[in-house]
DNA sequence: TAGTGGTCTAGACCACTAC
DNA sequence: TAGTGGTCTAGACCACTAT
């Protein structure tokens, strides 16, 4: 009996041609690749090979599989251009892109700092914050999550202005006539929570590009710390000096 | 006959034992995990469930598998800060942390710019190019992996001076009295090109930030484009406004 | 030689979707 | 009901490492 198989990396090679079928549109996106038993007949292999090569693909971003409907192929959007500058804002950078946006609230909370929060915002002791997590959405997909904290004392009653929220900077500038102005920023590649690869709607292993950025008053001092997770194949982030 | 399995997802509950185990030094950093029979009889499944499980860890980072030996808890480095502004270079940087590293020249081509690269550097038609492709370490392990193009014009025989190649900078400060200033610079988070990953020594479910920067001559035009790849889990970029 | 991870086959049952 | 992807079992052979 002669082995039927001479080179071994099965998988890597399904792979490596479905992902050449998807650069050269021959599956369209959001269109379904070939089922997982078509495949396993095309290659004459076993399913498990064929679901090897598939969960490759979804790894690296290729396809989405849904439970009995097939593999759709992902649709890559072009990176948004996002400026980062001392005074841009989201929402700016948006409509200076003619960008359709929208911001969510997720939750809130007031209380006592953690240690890093309380270091960046240079905080008395026993200072209270506010602590906001908000989602962002470009043409109605999730882009970011970021959250973001101020010193109670700099926004008393903050929450009270929360009901209909659309936008953190119009609150601050329509109800206390503040205007943070950025101070430094960091930012880093890594791969999301789980919590935030769900909100996102992107696989785990899809990387996100963490930004750090403590904001000051126009006066000088700190007075807003936030982290924002953002999908990196969504976003692009541009700093001119 | 009573079926044994009543809840699903044992490669997930497999995963997050491993994950917690990790994170509680249980199974400490550059040391074995157990191998995957000793976990198949340990939590009393198949083998392909074990390596299922592995399989997660693997990508999101936590361990390496060698084959033969056995698979070993990675060691995750506190990210070093990169300053990005106008006039910081990648040795200054490192040295003002006192951290030790090394560059290496990779390959160079001379000849004409992509569209892209003409572009960006306003190339005249026809004009060549400089391309180098510059592998950097840190404490002996690469980091980042740079494209960098110069026309030809500013850094006549530049190749001339690749023997013994060190610091570009140096090259381009002691034969051309050129110190570049940087421009604007974008950053992208993303997953590695399997080229890359090698060369970084990464899996290829690794992100990486993408740097590309634009350099100018002091006196105002731009003379460099580099395109760099960051291992996101050493590497966080701080920018000052 | 024994143990490790890498690859593959063959077959089973499940949950979900479409019809 | 048929087809899809999700999970799991049982068993095999391979390449590599340690001894």
């Amino acid at each position: 009996m002669t082995k039927l198989r001479e080179e071994p990396l099965q998988h890597l090679e399904i792979a490596e041609y479905l992902i050449h079928n998807i650069r050269s549109s021959v599956y369209e996106v959001n269109q379904k690749i070939p089922s997982e038993n078509e495949l396993c007949r095309q290659f004459n292999v076993n399913r498990h090979v064929v679901r090897q090569a598939i969960a490759r693909l979804t790894n690296l971003g290729w396809v989405t599989p849904l439970q009995g409907k097939g593999c759709y192929v992902n649709h890559i959007p072009k990176p948004i251009l996002y400026v980062l500058s001392s005074h841009t804002r989201f929402s700016e950078n948006m409509e200076s892109q003619g960008v359709q946006h929208k911001s969510k609230l997720l939750n809130w909370t007031k209380g006592l700092p953690t240690s890093l929060e309380k270091e960046q915002l240079t905080l008395e002791e026993n200072e209270e914050v506010y602590r906001l997590e908000i989602l962002r959405f470009i043409d109605e997909k999730p882009i970011s999550i970021t959250t973001t904290v101020f010193p109670e004392s700099e926004v008393p009653n903050l929450d009270m202005h929360f009901s209909d929220f659309q936008s953190l900077y119009g609150i601050l500038l329509e109800h206390y006539q503040l205007r943070p102005i950025r101070s430094s920023s960091t930012f880093q590649a890594s791969l999301p929570m789980m919590k935030d690869a769900e909100l996102l709607e992107i696989p785990e292993s899809i990387p996100v590009v963490q930004i750090e950025s403590i904001m000051n008053h126009p006066s000088g001092y700190p007075i807003e710390f936030s982290v924002a997770r953002v999908r990196g194949d969504m976003h692009k982030c541009l700093v001119e000096f």
